[in-house]
DNA sequence: GTCTATAAAATGATAGAC
DNA sequence: GTCTATCATTTTATAGAC
């Protein structure tokens, strides 16, 4: 967490406690559909208190934001325009399919955001998000033009890496429907499945 | 629109205004995200109006899902057992990337209700949807054991061909952030690489 | 720092005139 | 059928005691 500077312990300890209840709440009913009262009792503090700590409720949702953007830009920062083209797009695969898996309620958060039309993160989409999605794009596609692995769009395909990833988290309730499981062997299943997929669309 | 019987010209043209209304906003915004006031407007009525046709804000939402659901479940059951495998699936793949990119007001609407839970469209999700999708799963998984396709989990090629194309219209202001696009440009992008890619993966 | 009490605005829904 | 007026509740935010 940023921004945590100059603040006593028990400042950083409450920030940290009702950015986690935010966390909670709003990733399942996005912003306008949570309300101070539910992040409040989350957070097992009283309403006044929670705004003791952030100036309203917007201000909470957006410290939430721009401190998760930084993990969840992490795994393609990762990606190596030096290692093996098939390895490193395989492992960018895999560390977002573990993020779906270990951080849903993250991934859900943006995706209530993006779904709305990113009013709180446009800019960044646009900024930070387009530069290294951009970055990345040329080093695959450079791999491409080498022969490296099979020529296709390399914007799409990290598109395809996201919503094949995130699918698992931010529609889970649906795959669980489906396939009638309760725990999380969908991911072991999912795991299976993407490799394989992957391995395959990159071959030449 | 079902469920229109035994009611005049007016009334049905009313109560087709807002639901045409309320898919406006309760896709932005979701269900709690949403407002009568926000549905008045946009359908030009008064709120009290809009009341007057529907016994609740709930009592739209829910037949708003369960009227589409049907359009929404149309493209798979078109899938046919007797039709050529990779024909049949690429033409799926191809009816919902269509879906994306004239309906993307109803893709968020499922959307933004199966990330926040599904609360009004469980039972469906277990009934209609598991159902259809296991039988079209059995399909798929016979013309794997005939050989006719490459072998792989059927049901999570069915989430692939979810996420793959509905990524297009729910993370649509993503995806023209980082494209930089205006426009509908992606589809045609889109288009291509889905194609390309559904073809290499049924491959043998 | 934390609480109770409360203000101020919004939101879902109803009453009743026309 | 449609409207104005209004009620009851929820919700964001603040005041002020402790």
């Amino acid at each position: 967490m940023a921004k945590q500077q100059g603040r006593t312990r028990i400042q950083k300890k409450n920030r940290t406690t009702i950015l986690e209840a935010a966390l909670e709440v709003f990733s399942k009913f996005g912003f306008r559909g949570s309300t101070l009262d539910q992040i409040a009792k989350q957070a097992g503090l009283s309403k006044p208190n929670v705004l003791y700590y952030f100036p309203s409720k917007e201000a909470i949702h957006t410290e939430l934001l721009s401190c998760l953007m930084e993990t969840w830009l992490d795994p393609l920062l990762d990606m190596d325009a030096n290692g093996d083209p098939k390895t490193e797009i395989l492992a960018y695969m895999r560390r977002k399919l573990q993020m779906s898996r270990d951080f849903p309620r993250e991934s859900r958060l943006f995706a209530n955001e993006i779904l709305q039309g990113a009013p709180h993160i446009l800019g960044e989409l646009k900024g930070e998000l387009k530069d290294l999605t951009d970055e990345k794009a040329a080093i695959i596609s450079g791999w491409m033009d080498q022969g490296l692995i099979a020529k296709s769009n390399a914007h799409h395909l990290l598109f395809s890496i996201w919503s094949l990833t995130q699918h698992y988290a931010d529609f889970e309730v649906q795959v669980c429907a489906v396939l009638g499981c309760g725990g999380q062997e969908q991911y072991q299943q999912a795991e299976e499945y993407l490799d394989a997929l992957f391995t395959k669309l990159l071959s030449i």
